[in-house]
DNA sequence: GACCAACGTTGGTTCCACCAACGTACTGAA
DNA sequence: TTCAGTACGTTGGTGGAACCAACGTTGGTC
């Protein structure tokens, strides 16, 4: 990745989780790249982005939504909580649950790193049609709906 | 990724990017989970399959064909050569060149490696057609020739 | 009231990707 | 031919992402 590649690995090249690998690093890249600005990165994102579209939710709650393990929504939690961007509180209703909630500052943090995230998925999806990206977007979509249940 | 996802999170589910981080997320679990029956890790089949299907070569040129850096080249071709997989040679027309060969036993286990890939790829794809693979190849195969050059 | 499950938290581990710096060796231009 | 620049292998880091085990606390159930 520190410069260009010359060649591909020979029989490497074709197989899909050599290709899904590849392009998901390059996009990993970006985004990190992207999220650099703002001092944040991807768990963060996805945390920030999730409470601010879908509102207050438990940790565990948000762990499963986001695909991040419990423990390390902890961390997460703890960074934006000590920016302000989030709220932890107790849950009166079940005393084991915190409930996360955005705050102003979070939700505008939120929307600025959304126009990233485009940003960044337009450098990303520049060589396909909008008919591809749309047919991209269906195979890896499906892809995960088959193996995301059981 | 601990238990079945409920639901993905509202905007980010149809986000290229996300798609193909969880994608690849998973396909990397299932290689790894793979390759442990081996013994071995994901650099580890990279270089030696390349090795078995191309033949010897410096470290700098494998790492630049497997897109691997030169210091994690090192300690992956140690590990291989520990075990016999691979062989580390002075190149006598270039002294600051090794070169590596696979050996006998190395082109087997790339063999079995690649058995055991083929395994994990199907399993990958099973919810695809033969003709969506091949699209979701092409599509992959284009994002990563646009962004790897230039 | 006992049992099991879920929650938040702590403290790890592994893999992957990457960077800086060094000494040695080659290469090309002055 | 010397010298600057580059490539190579190697050491020794860094950080992010994903994951796991264990604990005390709290909720629900039998």
């Amino acid at each position: 990745m520190d410069n260009a590649a010359p060649q591909s690995p020979a029989g490497l090249s074709t197989t899909p989780s050599w290709l899904l690998n590849q392009s998901a690093s390059h996009a990993a890249r970006l985004l990190s790249e992207g999220f650099a600005a703002h001092d944040l990165r991807g768990y963060h994102y996805r945390l920030l982005a999730t409470l601010a579209e879908d509102g207050p939710a438990s940790q565990a709650d948000l762990g499963r939504r986001c695909a991040i393990d419990r423990s390390d929504v902890v961390a997460a939690i703890n960074d934006l909580a000590g920016r302000g961007l989030v709220v932890r509180a107790p849950d009166p209703a079940d005393r084991r649950r915190n409930v996360i909630s955005a705050t102003d500052a979070g939700a505008d943090e939120a929307r600025r790193m959304g126009a990233t995230l485009e940003r960044v998925q337009a450098d990303l999806l520049a060589p396909l049609s909008a008919t591809e990206r749309e047919q991209l977007t269906r195979l890896l979509t499906r892809l995960l709906r088959h193996h995301s249940r059981h």
